[in-house]
DNA sequence: CATATTGCGTTTTTTTAGAAAGCATTGTTG
DNA sequence: CAACAATGCTTTCTAAAAAAACGCAATATG
């Protein structure tokens, strides 16, 4: 299951993709509109801007927008930044790979069942984006 | 990911189906040959044998052995039983199913995508079963 | 300068995972 | 029936992670 953070993340997303990349919109206007405690909302949205997917601006007018076009974020790429690893084992995955210890990989039967797992949640994972959660 | 426990549990299995259903396994072989802590793993193959998978002879010549066959077991089922949904939301889930407040199913963009990911998953995770785990 | 807003390290609280302990129960065998 | 060999079951402990809150610093605007 995809951690309360992530899917606070998604909500967020949502929220500012409908909103468009004009102007920037207040982290206490999505906590309150998505119903996500405002301080959590926070250091989530803090984490997305560092990882170069929005933008923010401070003072008045100040807020959070996306730094690039939610039609190139796939959800993929939030959920690994938040959640990490989207395979079920370390040892089938891409991004947080580690050895199986006790395990002859390539030759282990639970590993290749994993490994077409795992693939067949990427080919839907990092084909879809933001942008196809909020066309309705 | 999976939780220790489900892989364990499958790792368990996996030696369990690979011995044959004739004679049982001791709880203290598995765990050594498998490397599992060994009251860790008396819980797991407990809750594996109350959910009808396993099956255990206590005493002299006891220990634990299939209850089924092990092409009869599908990793879904191991998988719900120790770790829970497969799914990523509990909207979406088909047995720990939870209401989204918030969010209109249905027209959830969102909800939609993860039940595309939830059908892929069980797509393999249904019809793979321990079986298919040891045949090299 | 006053105000509005995000930035960010720290701390707290809650929940879950992982594991260990200990005694109860059941079965086998001589 | 005594002795031993196993699993059964409840409880407890610990550590880590998840979820959330706090407080002040930094920065932008007018």
């Amino acid at each position: 299951m995809l951690s309360k953070k992530t899917q606070y993340a998604f909500q967020a997303l949502m929220y500012l993709a409908d909103k468009g990349r004009e102007e920037p919109v207040l982290i206490a206007e999505i906590a309150k509109k998505k119903k996500i405690p405002l301080k959590f909302l926070e250091n989530i949205l803090l984490e997305l801007k560092n990882a170069g997917i929005l933008e923010s601006k401070k003072g008045k007018g100040g807020g959070y927008f996306f730094a690039q076009q939610p039609k190139d974020v796939p959800l993929a790429k939030v959920m690994r930044l938040l959640d990490g690893p989207i395979s079920l084992l370390p040892c089938v995955s891409l991004y947080f790979y580690e050895k199986c210890k006790n395990c002859d990989e390539k030759n282990c039967g639970f590993r290749n069942v994993m490994s077409q797992v795992r693939d067949a949640n990427l080919k839907i994972l990092e084909k879809k984006t933001i942008a196809d959660l909020v066309r309705n």
